[in-house]
DNA sequence: ATGTTC
């Protein structure tokens, strides 16, 4: 099937409403990255997102977009917070998988000659890979209720932090209201209670890196950056608690939804399945998900602290004397209430961001003050060979993309085709010739997620900045890495 | 992404 297509802008292509389409589709691309799209399915489900009940504006999707179950990763829909459906294919498998980046005052030149020693202590202390558990005691049922109610803050409580601010650092403070622990059935909780503080594997990673260019010399203030300067990147999410969490919903929602009404009945894939915000099914999908969300905060949190205290031990030093902090937490998985212009009034949405970015603007009570002037962090992890950029949020974006931003790089290859590149080669050799040391629990993951398998972020990021969305701050090359 | 097919 061929979509037909409008050009906006050099970076923006409109798919016209027609059939059940109750808006338009929008998608942020240069004229190379749309004949590159024609190979795989992605556009025909931003045209099929544009189904959803309530959608309003358009529905979206970011320069780092490739095929997703139901919604396009790199995919954004606002749905009405009243008549609107919520879908957890919007929302993705890896409930708030999110990235983080902890700022420090080492200079890269003293922590160089340290790498390998404080890469050996990272991946020593925090556990990677499929099925990796035990970086914390495990957590009774009754403890794991506690910390979906608190997110980030649970973490913080104990112990596990870089700075003083660092949950009101994450996006939402990182806790997000409305969650319902009680509504995360028992088996999710048996497969969280041993997860928390646990990377998990493909493309998570915890970095060692440093900020190697400022591109916003006002902004790269504001956040704390400066050249030179040792930073730590996590990307992580919710592990196999929201992956249980969507799971369970999805059979449940796959029986049910087509009886929710002609609308319903007449989406164009069954995996766009979807309830009402305000039905039984709707109502407990959202609590769960909000609580898992809360426990990729504390995740990540967690890991936060684990990894300042891996980073000082290694370095000899006092974990204060790294002068670490929490520049920014974002979550690219994730379904949100938020307030947005539509049609020039205020409306309240839910945005879905599945492989996309919250990137607010500058003013935007929602950013932390410090950060307010110039406007959100936005943080873009790259491929693990090459180097992530700290965005910062642009206007435009409260008005063209409710307040979204990509997310990564986006694959160029499938797992089953890098790993045929990855044949006879040595990765971490190969990495280490570039000044890059990997620590992975198995070559395969190495493999899957060489360089080459993925985009130049740098190109995904200039079509972002290009279109006027967000703009670069800074580019953070990584040092060290550790994988599952 | 994921105790990689309850």
């Amino acid at each position: 099937m061929t979509l037909p297509l409008r050009q906006l802008s050099p970076f923006c292509w409109e798919i016209p409403r027609r059939g059940g389409m109750r808006v338009p589709g929008r998608v942020y691309v240069t004229e190379a990255q749309l004949a590159a799209l024609s190979a795989d399915r992605a556009l025909e489900q931003v045209a099929a997102v544009a189904h959803l009940p309530g959608i309003v504006g358009a529905s979206l999707a970011m320069p780092d977009i490739h095929w997703g179950y139901g919604f396009p990763i790199g995919g954004v829909a606002a749905v009405d917070a009243e008549g609107g459906a919520v879908s957890p294919g919007g929302v993705g498998y890896d409930i708030n998988c999110g990235c983080r980046v902890i700022t420090t005052q080492l200079p890269v030149d003293e922590v160089r000659r340290n790498t390998h020693a404080i890469v050996s202590r990272l991946f020593a202390t925090i556990p990677t890979g499929m099925g990796a558990g035990s970086a914390i005691p495990k957590l009774s049922r009754r403890e794991l209720r506690e910390l979906m109610a608190q997110g980030a803050d649970w973490a913080v409580a104990r112990g596990y932090r870089a700075g003083a601010d660092d949950a009101t650092h994450c996006e939402e403070g990182g806790r997000l209201q409305g969650a319902e622990p009680e509504w995360v059935s028992d088996r999710a909780l048996a497969r969280g209670a041993d997860q928390v503080g646990t990377l998990g594997s493909g493309n998570h990673f915890l970095e060692l890196q440093h900020v190697a260019e400022i591109y916003d010399p006002e902004a790269a203030a504001a956040f704390g950056l400066r050249t030179g300067e040792i930073t730590l990147m996590i990307h992580s999410g919710s592990r196999g608690l929201g992956h249980q969490v969507c799971d369970e919903t999805l059979h449940e929602l796959s029986r049910v939804y087509e009886r929710f009404g002609a609308d319903y009945a007449a989406l164009p894939d069954r995996q766009l399945a979807c309830a009402p915000i305000g039905s039984e099914l709707g109502t407990r999908y959202l609590g769960a998900m909000q609580a898992a969300a809360n426990f990729a905060w504390a995740n990540r949190q967690v890991m936060t602290g684990l990894a300042v205290r891996a980073v000082a031990e290694a370095m000899g030093l006092a974990e204060p004397e790294l002068g670490a902090r929490v520049l920014y937490d974002v979550c690219h998985n994730i379904a949100k209430f938020e307030e947005h212009q539509v049609d020039g009034q205020p409306r309240r949405v839910l945005v879905h961001r599945k492989g996309a970015t919250r990137a607010f603007g500058p003013g935007d009570p929602r950013v932390p003050e410090a950060y307010r002037a110039v406007g959100q962090p936005v943080l873009i992890p790259g491929d693990m060979g090459r180097y992530s950029f700290v965005l910062a949020g642009n206007a435009s974006a409260m008005t063209e993309t409710f307040g979204s931003s990509c997310h990564g790089a986006g694959r160029l290859l499938s797992r089953t085709a890098a790993l045929k590149h990855a044949r006879g080669r040595d990765i971490e050799r190969e990495l280490a010739s570039r000044g890059i040391e990997v620590l992975a629990r198995g070559p395969r993951t190495l493999g899957e997620e060489m360089s080459e398998a993925y985009k130049d972020v740098e190109d995904v990021v200039d079509v972002i900045a290009g279109a006027g969305i967000s703009r670069k701050v800074a580019k953070l090359v990584p040092l060290g890495v550790i994988k599952g």
